[in-house]
DNA sequence: AGATAAGGTGTCAAAATTACACCATTAAAT
DNA sequence: ATTTAATGGTGTAATTTTGACACCTTATCT
């Protein structure tokens, strides 16, 4: 197979949703451009996939280069071919989400020049974004919301160690909606894969709250009967 | 914008599962290739996107060309993006599936020379299929197997009239298991958008069933409140 | 008339879901 | 020491949904 570089103008991309949670509030890295086109807009994390690389390969590093994140695991959602999407040529671009956690995390600091840095922003606030990256995000937040009940979403944007109301706070973030806190619990705990820890809560001016630990392999004896992601 | 054609080494493509039901067997279209690679293999009907059209576009085109058909919902549901899945060049492909009502349909013709002829193929009995076609396959089978309870999908595929009788064939096609006959028909009636006729089935060696009709607008009045295929 | 094949129907138990309110605990403020 | 503010933590009852299960009816064919 000949080596060569892709016209400009036909080309595949790729751009991340990648959702955090902190603060009680449901969070996507976002990326200010240092190029043309749409150089200084606020843009997804996404680039050019290479020649030989495949496409799930290409989504983990482009969104190393452009965050200084790495071992995500980067789901596949939707692709976006309208003809004129990208305003130099004809780029079709492949959306992945991620979910991460937000509070252990290193700083973020883009590695090539192409963005000028890397941010947390609340998806509740977002600003008008580049391309038609506001399309992709909603396509994204539309498929998280949807696989919550199915997938452990919430477990993978929480920290290791978490409250109830945490947990609670995080699918109402997604959901957007009010839950009931009884009901909440008695669900949650009825399945079995949280597991209580002897540790509290610590730092909160009021009473400490138990800490719990998702127990994956459990989850997952649960939830496997379904197709998953496919 | 250049116009240039998409160099070979570097292209998008569209490979579309088409699902039918008949005769109580969920079927899938297959094409017989006429041209290399793969020449004289069993496949999807798929091709290269053009420059000037978008990827759904060219989903509708394509199926189109190779086998006739036109006019159906065609829904994205995966990109297939490994570096070598198509052993020419760097290929990835855009993948749609869409359901169709068999029997009413006019014959198979492949309007291009890219096929020799298109046919009907039960899903249960796949031989292997060009390039990644049978991971494709798969993929789509599994999405409309978890969107079977949300979208109208047994609806798209059986007559406008069916008895429910068909209908729970259709299901079970589907989910590849049997269901109970009266909670099955418990539930779908009870929902409100199946509207019985007064006419029945004809030509059957047996006491005639039925027939019901589909309210599309009720279903949606129930099933909205979701996110839908987003 | 009898055989064959599918049509059509109801009940009960178990499980899951929903609505709903109050006392307990902790740290901070006074 | 007491109070205040904020969240933690808990149970019951009604309703809805699900799942298991068997027999008579109707139409056609021979």
């Amino acid at each position: 197979m000949e080596e060569r570089l892709p016209a400009f103008d036909s080309a595949f991309s790729i751009d991340c949703v990648i959702f955090g949670f902190e603060a009680g509030e449901l969070k996507i890295l976002l990326i200010e451009r240092n190029e043309e086109p749409f150089k200084d807009w606020l843009a997804l994390p996404g680039s050019i996939v290479k020649q030989e690389e495949s496409v799930d390969d290409a989504a983990e590093r482009i969104l190393y280069e452009l965050t200084g994140l790495r071992d995500l695991h980067m789901q596949q959602f939707h692709t976006f071919g309208e003809v004129h999407r990208h305003p130099q040529g004809r780029v079709i671009t492949v959306a992945y989400y991620a979910l991460i956690r937000i509070n252990g995390q290193k700083e973020l600091r883009p590695i090539t020049q192409f963005a000028r840095k890397a941010f947390w922003h609340p998806v509740n606030d977002l600003p008008k974004l580049a391309f038609d990256h506001s399309e992709i995000f909603h396509t994204g937040f539309n498929k998280i919301r949807r696989r919550l009940n199915y997938l452990p979403i919430a477990f993978e944007l929480l920290p290791e160690k978490f409250t109830l109301t945490q947990l609670q706070g995080c699918y109402e973030a997604i959901l957007n909606k009010k839950l009931d806190k009884r009901n909440f619990r008695k669900k949650m705990l009825s399945y079995g894969f949280l597991k209580e820890l002897s540790e509290k809560q610590k730092g909160v001016s009021y009473r400490a709250a138990k800490l719990y630990k998702f127990d994956r392999r459990k989850y997952f004896k649960i939830f496997q009967n379904d197709v998953t992601e496919s």
